[in-house]
DNA sequence: AAGATTACCTGAAGGC
DNA sequence: TGCCTTCAGGTAATCT
């Protein structure tokens, strides 16, 4: 699946490609694609001038060469969203086509950018700098930029689940179900707490899960479980250190508890119920008195 | 009206 | 063996 760390992965990829021209382009199904016939006149003959990414978007920013007729001569992006299968791959023209390869770009070098997508729940288009800056508007905070302040305001404005908040974009961009699990374990917080029911402490250790989660996640180039390769067709090395992300029924690497799985949002949400209990968790038995009280607003 | 649920899409995997 | 159902999830649309 690919989120922040595989979109960073992929947008590292193509970045060696600046400055490189796309000659032509070869279009398969175009039901994803927003207006493709806007793409099969723009794309020729510009200049890919940077590669970025916002969240899980891929920012392509192009330059016309020579300004046909009709176009402005105006850089413009073309946005790429890898959706769940959605692979951008660098190949040789020669080497056969993968099933469901769905776009081509032919590159000046020889080569040849591929865009394959088995489920078609990525998606393309062209935007102009007006356009980006919309699309871009409702995305929330970078996941590595954030403060600790910040991310405590963003995630106790909301009575949803925390996991819900988590997969919410707009609160903030790139975080996908793998990581969104995965940083809860670190910071042994349930999937299905409130947002605004967390603690400052908790939020501070969850905070600190998600940066440690996805600085690893990009250090080792991604999570492959299913479709996930790199713009070179390389798998990532996280699925490795996964802790609870499809290990439903097998122990908990921190007490040996069995991971759970249960919905939430509409996604499988796996945690340790030993670690990351429903309810906040009672200081300490032998202290007596009962429950802490909470302080008076 | 925020929060929860469903549709989209295809292939893998499990049940009988 | 083969058919049928379920599951996977990012996002937009729809529901409550």
């Amino acid at each position: 699946m690919p989120e922040l760390a595989e979109v960073e992965t992929v947008a590292r990829g193509l970045r060696p490609l600046e400055g490189r021209r796309i000659v032509s382009v070869w279009f398969g199904k175009t039901d994803f694609i927003a207006e493709p016939q806007r793409l099969a006149a723009l794309l020729p003959g510009t200049c890919l001038a940077s590669v970025n990414r916002r969240g899980k978007l891929l920012l392509l920013e192009l330059q016309p060469q020579a300004p046909a007729v009709g176009a402005s001569g105006e850089t413009f992006w073309l946005l790429i969203h890898l959706g769940m299968t959605g692979q951008l791959v660098l190949r040789d023209p020669s080497q056969p086509l993968a099933p469901h390869t769905h776009v081509r770009f032919a590159l000046d070098d020889g080569r040849e950018l591929r865009y394959v997508d088995v489920r078609r729940f990525g998606r393309m288009r062209i935007a102009t700098v007006e356009e980006l800056a919309e699309i871009v508007a409702p995305l929330g905070a970078d996941p590595l930029e954030v403060s600790e302040d910040e991310f405590r305001r963003r995630l106790s404005a909301s009575r949803a689940r925390v996991k819900s908040i988590l997969l919410d974009q707009g609160v903030l961009r790139g975080l996908g179900n793998i990581y969104a699990d995965e940083s809860l374990w670190w910071a042994q917080i349930h999937p299905l707490r409130r947002g605004a029911e967390l603690s400052a402490e908790e939020l501070g250790r969850l905070w600190r899960s998600i940066r440690n989660v996805a600085r690893e996640a990009i250090r080792l180039r991604g999570t492959s479980v299913s479709d996930y390769v790199d713009a070179n067709g390389q798998p990532g090395g996280y699925q490795k250190r996964l802790r609870v992300y499809r290990r439903t029924g097998r122990p908990c690497r921190r007490c040996w508890a069995p991971i759970e799985r249960i919905v939430v949002a509409g996604r499988g949400s796996h945690f340790c119920p030993q670690c990351q209990p429903a309810r906040r968790v009672r200081s300490n038995r032998r202290s007596s008195g009962g429950r802490k009280k909470r302080l008076g607003s």
